[in-house]
DNA sequence: CAAGCATTTGGCAATTTCGCCAAATACGGA
DNA sequence: TCCGTATTTGGCGAAATTGCCAAATGCTTG
C-alpha cells in the first residue's frame, strides 16, 4: 500500500541526499555491515549510522544484527511504486562516477579486511 | 548525462515534498496555468510559484510566458534515469487518494472557469 | 559483572526548506 | 505612460537536515 504521499515524499526525501545514494549504490553489491561502509566512505560511524537510520525509516533498508555487528541490504519488500523505483536505482546507480570509485574502494578494502573482523 | 550524484540528489529532492507531488500529478493531465494550480490546490500563488521554481531548477518542469500568464508542463528531457523516473511516476500519481481528490477540484473549477481567463 | 569493540543516540552549529505576507516585477490594454 | 492582473521574489519565523563529537547502549568474552 503506497498510496500515501507523504509516505512516498518522506521515501523520496531518502534518496535526496549524496551519501545516501552512495550506500544503496554500494549496498547494490549485497549485504554490507556498518564498518564496511564507513571504512569505505571514509565518514564516521555515526555519520554513516544516522543515514543508515533514515533509510531503514523510509523503509530503503533492511538491517540484521549479527553478535556486534549490523548488517544492512536493500529492502525488497514494498509497494509496486518503491519496486519499480529500486529496480531503476539498482539497475543505474552504479553509472555515477562517484559509485564506481567507491565500489573501487569497497573491493580493495575488503581484499586487506581481516577474516577476525566482520563479515 | 546525468551521472553526478549531487544534480540526482537534487531530484529526488524536488520529489521529496507532498505539495510538489501533488502539482506534479496535476501536470500528468497537461499544461496547467499557475493560477489553474493555485486554485485546485488552494495554496497562495507565491508558494505555487515558489514550488514550481523548485521543480524547474530541478529540471522535472519547463514553462511557457503567454501573455500574463505562465504555463507548466513535465519536462520530456532529461538522462535514462530521468526519463525512466519519469515515466514511473506519470504511471503511478494518479494512485493517490490526493491525486485523485485533486483531478476532481481541477475538473470542477475547469467547467466553471470563464473563458476570458487563462487557458 | 567488567572490559572492549560496534553501533546508536544526544546535542550543537550551520544550512536548507516551508508557508506565508508584502513588495517588486512582467505584461497587456487603455 | 499609467493601471490592473498574473507571477515572482524578499524576508520572516518555524521546522527539518547535515555532519560531527561525545556520551550512551548492545553485545561478547573473560
Amino acid at each position: 500500500m503506497f498510496l500515501f504521499m507523504k509516505k512516498t515524499a518522506h521515501f523520496f526525501k531518502a534518496l535526496s541526499d549524496e551519501t545516501r545514494l552512495r550506500i544503496l549504490a554500494l549496498l547494490t553489491h549485497g549485504e554490507l555491515c556498518v564498518c564496511d561502509l564507513m571504512a569505505t566512505l571514509d565518514l564516521p560511524q555515526s555519520t554513516v549510522s544516522r543515514h543508515l537510520a533514515y533509510l531503514r525509516n523510509a523503509g530503503l533498508v533492511e538491517d540484521r544484527r549479527q553478535g556486534i555487528w549490523m548488517y544492512y541490504r536493500l529492502a525488497n519488500e514494498g509497494g509496486a511504486l518503491h519496486q519499480e523505483l529500486m529496480a531503476l536505482l539498482e539497475k543505474q546507480l552504479g553509472d555515477f562516477a562517484q559509485a564506481r570509485q567507491d565500489k573501487t574502494a569497497l573491493q580493495r578494502y575488503l581484499e586487506r579486511k581481516s577474516d577476525a573482523t566482520c563479515g
